[in-house]
RNA sequence: GGCCCGUUCGUCUAAGGGUUAGGACACCACCCUUUCACGGUGGUGAUACGAGUUCGAAUCUCGUACGGGCUACCA
């Protein structure tokens, strides 16, 4: 186990999370949202959310509003945002614009970046013209840069006369030759760079908007993070904004890094195809693309609880060291520690998804469970006059619900009366004998009877062994009468919360059916 | 191809040089339950490979293999 200490401790912790409205919220950007959330909740810092929306190619509308909608969900709602307010804003990167050009310009004062004027089209030459056995992919870098229409190679004048007649140009950093470069990861430890395999990014695109190298710098410095965690992916791409920090703001003020671990569907980094392909949801919510209309179901519409939504993400990674694997927020808060986070990647197991949410099914009290089952059998017909009733069922059914869709199933028939009984299933089991009983029990039932599991079950027992007839046979039966299937909690449990009037009307229906 | 990161049961993981390598999910068996579940008990199952350091290696070092990521005017 590493420990990194946090050396700028003393500062206040002030972390991040930069989506880009590209989209759904996947598992790993919640996970990255969550162990931020963690760790600023942990030393009393902030949480801060800024939209990384300098794609306004790939920009998609309402996918901004999707992200704060997950974060809700989650219970892990920013301090600073665009919807949450704060002294940074602007929090949109496509509204700062102005602040990054500012940057560049200063980077090529320096001498640390430069104009590069080539077109895509001679980007494209460039990679055919150049590529070889052993580089199959030619870098725009300290080789390639001197062969390029660049203000390196372009003299003085030039350089002015295509910038004056408002040629199209980016802005490109100059990587230095033959340096090292190296930081600390608070997960990994010591990575280190070396700048001749690093390539010349292009740090501000021909539409004035910056890349995400020299945004996150930049926003980073002046939105006062002092942690920055985002995925492993992000890992290759260290090096460019550990040069940043050094030409613009001194490494003295560069944040603490870390890199997550990647979230691994069967087939490598967990893509949204996974879910469909594979049967699970991948995004916290439902996700419609409003390109292609596509929906992809959410982990909430699945029926997870967002309690154990966190929870199992928070362990997909990370543990306490303990044998503990259900946490509350609050426990997580308390026991995160960046120094406990992987550096291996987890692969997503559905199964173990479900089993998280099972335990937090039968965790909840009714009181938290309540208004989601309430809904999702209101939309299944279901209109409430007394709400005693429902509270009783869902403590009966809980236990055998893993999604909260499945409380429908498992709690409707207390609502309404099955719909439909399987009579041709039942007739082989069903006889005159039979038929008499339940006529017999019926009259029990509506005489001086004790409304409680224990008489209802004594005096079907007594009637049965009165009549010779073995309860097991009979006890199917009832229970298709009040059920309408193989399922449920105990069926004298079900018959003393149905009442008598419903108990005794389910019996006369079913026989009438039964023949 | 190059660079970076990684590798303990099928999966998530514990073990910070000395453990019969522990737990959870899944799977199997039994118990409980006149339904379906829950629950309980038990079981199958792992240190990628090869060297080195050491009295002693899952643990430290090196190499190999394998996996993943990145290699865009995407993030």
């Amino acid at each position: 186990m590493r420990v990194y200490l946090c050396s700028r401790m003393s500062k206040k912790v002030r972390v991040r999370f930069a989506p880009s409205p590209t989209g759904g919220l996947h598992l790993g950007g919640v996970r990255t949202v969550l162990y931020n959330y963690l760790f600023a909740k942990k030393y009393g810092g902030d949480f801060l959310v800024r939209i990384e929306d300098t794609d306004q190619s790939r920009y998609v509308k309402g996918a901004e509003e999707y992200i704060f909608d997950t974060l809700k969900w989650c219970g892990l709602e920013p301090d600073e945002s665009v919807q949450h307010g704060g002294n940074y804003g602007p929090y949109r990167q496509s509204e700062r614009k102005a602040t990054y050009r500012q940057y560049a310009e200063q980077l090529i004062k320096d001498g640390h970046a430069y104009y590069a004027f080539d077109t895509p089209e001679d980007l494209e030459k460039m990679r055919q013209n150049f590529k070889t056995e052993q580089n199959t992919s030619p870098q725009y870098d300290n080789n390639i840069r001197i062969k390029m229409r660049n203000s390196l190679t372009l003299s003085a004048d030039e350089t002015e006369k295509l910038l004056a007649e408002g040629t199209k140009h980016v802005i490109r950093i100059k990587i230095p030759l033959n340096e090292t470069v190296s930081f600390t990861d608070m997960i990994r430890g010591e990575v280190s760079f070396d700048t001749s395999v690093v390539d010349d990014k292009v740090l501000l695109k021909a539409d004035g908007m910056p890349t995400y190298h020299l945004a996150v710098v930049v926003d980073d410095y002046l939105m006062k993070i002092s942690h920055a965690f985002r995925g492993e992916e992000w890992l290759p791409s260290a090096p460019v904004h550990i040069l940043l920090w050094k030409y613009l703001f001194g490494l003295e003020n560069m944040p603490q890094w870390a890199h997550f671990p990647l979230i691994l569907g069967p087939n490598g980094k967990l893509s949204k195809r996974d879910g469909a392909k594979y049967g699970f949801p991948v995004f916290a919510m439902n996700w419609t693309d409003p390109k292609t209309n596509e929906l992809t179901e959410g982990f909430k519409e699945k029926g997870f609880l967002p309690e154990a939504f966190i929870n199992l993400l928070a362990l997909l990674g990370w543990n306490d060291g303990t044998e503990q694997e259900i946490f509350t927020k609050e426990e997580l808060v308390e026991k995160f520690s960046m120094e406990r986070v992987h550096s291996a990647g987890a692969k997503f197991d559905y199964e173990k998804a479900k089993w998280f949410n099972h335990e937090w099914i039968k965790k909840s009290g009714v009181g938290s469970l309540k208004s989601g089952v309430k809904t999702l059998l209101e939309q299944k017909g279901i209109v409430f006059t007394k709400d005693f009733l429902l509270d009783e069922v869902i403590n009966i059914v809980k236990d055998r619900c893993t999604f909260l869709t499945d409380f429908v199933p498992q709690s409707l028939f207390f609502f309404r009366a099955p719909q439909t009984l399987d009579v041709d299933g039942v007739k082989p089991k069903w006889n005159e004998d039979k038929k008499n009983f339940f006529f017999a029990y019926i009259e029990k039932l509506e005489g001086n009877i004790n409304w409680n599991v224990v008489s209802l079950e004594n005096s079907f027992k007594e009637l049965a062994s009165e009549k010779s007839i073995k309860p097991g046979d009979l006890l199917f039966l009832f229970r298709m009468m009040l059920v309408g299937g193989k399922f449920g909690p105990p069926v004298f449990n079900i018959a003393e919360l149905l009442g008598k009037t419903e108990t005794i009307a389910r019996i006369n229906k079913a026989i009438i059916l039964f023949g």
